[in-house]
DNA sequence: ACCGCGCGTTCGGCAATACCGAACCGCACT
DNA sequence: AGTGCGGTTCGGTATTGCCGAACGCGCGGT
């Protein structure tokens, strides 16, 4: 692989950082973060400012993402193929299980989710649509890291309740059993209360590429901690249905 | 102002390029459309690849983008104060008025969407988070318009319907009508049978950083061509509570 | 009131940097 | 076979954007 160009790496290096967290960032804490002088920085700000990707609070002069990014972030989801194939797909199955349904994919160690369909009758729910679900604790996430070809480097695993699995053998088992069963379950590993099911969608090659599921109140779903297999169903169909229309 | 980056601009051209169709585009292409030698696209578009802000089609050789914009599209979501703000209000007034409540700001001569609430009982919409809608066949352009201290430069003002305001003069007397009444109204001018009510968010300075508004079929909204008053007084509630909100 | 620190910003010289154009390879269609 | 069009590679060149020091400002401690 070849040379890539300093600057738009630096560039790129600036709007992850201040995408990390909610605060705006300084010329100084970017330039302590990255490594570099604040006058290289401030060029680069200077930049990103002007084509839209960072602005400028007026007031304390610091930086923070920019509206364009907003739009290119939707603008990928219309180029995305998997969703625009999986999105009427995602629709029934949260119809036919009455919950909310996701769509995800493998992204730099993360599930990047890249559809959500709200529980029906019940629209007081925020959109996850381009938000990060921890691979080991999600069942999008056991799916796409027991089917992932490349063995994804795990990152430390991070208890989010009591039941997350946190131990890196237990969750080899764990993803050796999605393996045999083709589908994932996580039982208030993520959210006290909340169960989440999940299954692989694969391409005309046989490679998994992403995975659907649905997740719900652990009443509704797994009463007494058993989880109905019906919405198991409903879940393996749709990504099979995804599959085969991926096929095509 | 002073200088900026050649290459950081030019891989902000890509990337716009990129979003302003679902089609990929390969090297040559992006080479003739932006005037520059493949040799330097194909750097800068290795680099893009590297930071995943843009992603490379195995079988074609082309490029779309990445989904590493998705992610720090939404991030902008987290930090955009307006947005934040408005969330719970929003909910509130798709509540009240059983319709979809939305939420947008002026950008590069469209209105950017940043916040958008389904229609209560009905969640088979998509999201429109991000996308764009025109400032003068919408309700909340027509209030971000009306409001604009910069005087935006209009844009040919493209018919969507046949009820469209096309012409630039209609156009500035239903701006000044905006702003004698506080609301603006969209009556069937982007897609027919679809009505939409709006009115301005302030900041704490009194300048107009935003708009909210509802949006629903014609027989509810507005029944015989007449709007129902009510669903006046619900936007402009909204309105009014999140400028009081902002000024805190 | 003052001083000093930290902030964001400016500037100009230097050399490393990233442009550029031509050549390369593979494919598809003629 | 040939030809044109894809994406890719490469090395010389001078343009480019880095860098570090200096500036102006606002704030908080003294």
């Amino acid at each position: 692989m070849g040379e890539t160009i300093q600057s738009v790496e630096r560039a790129a290096a600036i709007l992850r950082l201040l995408a990390s967290g909610p605060r705006q960032l300084g010329v100084a804490e970017l330039a302590r973060a990255l490594g570099l002088p604040k006058g290289t920085l401030h060029g680069i700000l200077r930049t990103l400012v002007r084509v839209g990707f960072v602005e400028q609070d007026p007031a304390t002069g610091k930086y923070r993402l920019g509206a364009t990014l907003l739009h290119l972030g939707s603008s990928y989801l219309d180029v995305n193929e998997l969703r625009t194939r999986a999105i009427n797909w995602a629709d029934a199955l949260a119809g036919r299980s009455r919950e909310s349904a996701w769509i995800g994919t493998l992204h730099e160690g993360h599930v990047l989710v890249i559809h959500h369909v709200f529980r029906p009758d019940d629209s007081m729910q925020t959109l996850q649509v381009g938000t990060y679900l921890p691979t080991h604790a999600s069942a999008l996430g056991k799916v796409l890291l027991a089917y992932d070809p490349y063995g994804e480097t795990l990152v430390p695993l991070q208890p989010h309740t009591k039941n997350t699995i946190a131990d890196p053998g237990l969750l080899e088992t764990e993803l050796e059993l999605v393996r045999t069963r083709g589908w994932a379950a996580e039982m208030e590993e993520l959210t006290e209360g909340e169960v989440a099911i999940a299954a692989p969608i694969k391409d005309s090659r046989g490679i998994v590429v992403g995975a659907i599921g649905i997740r719900g109140a652990v009443e509704r779903l797994a009463p007494e901690g058993v989880l109905h297999m019906e919405f198991v169903s409903y879940v393996r169909d749709a990504a099979r249905a995804i599959t085969r229309d991926l096929a095509r």
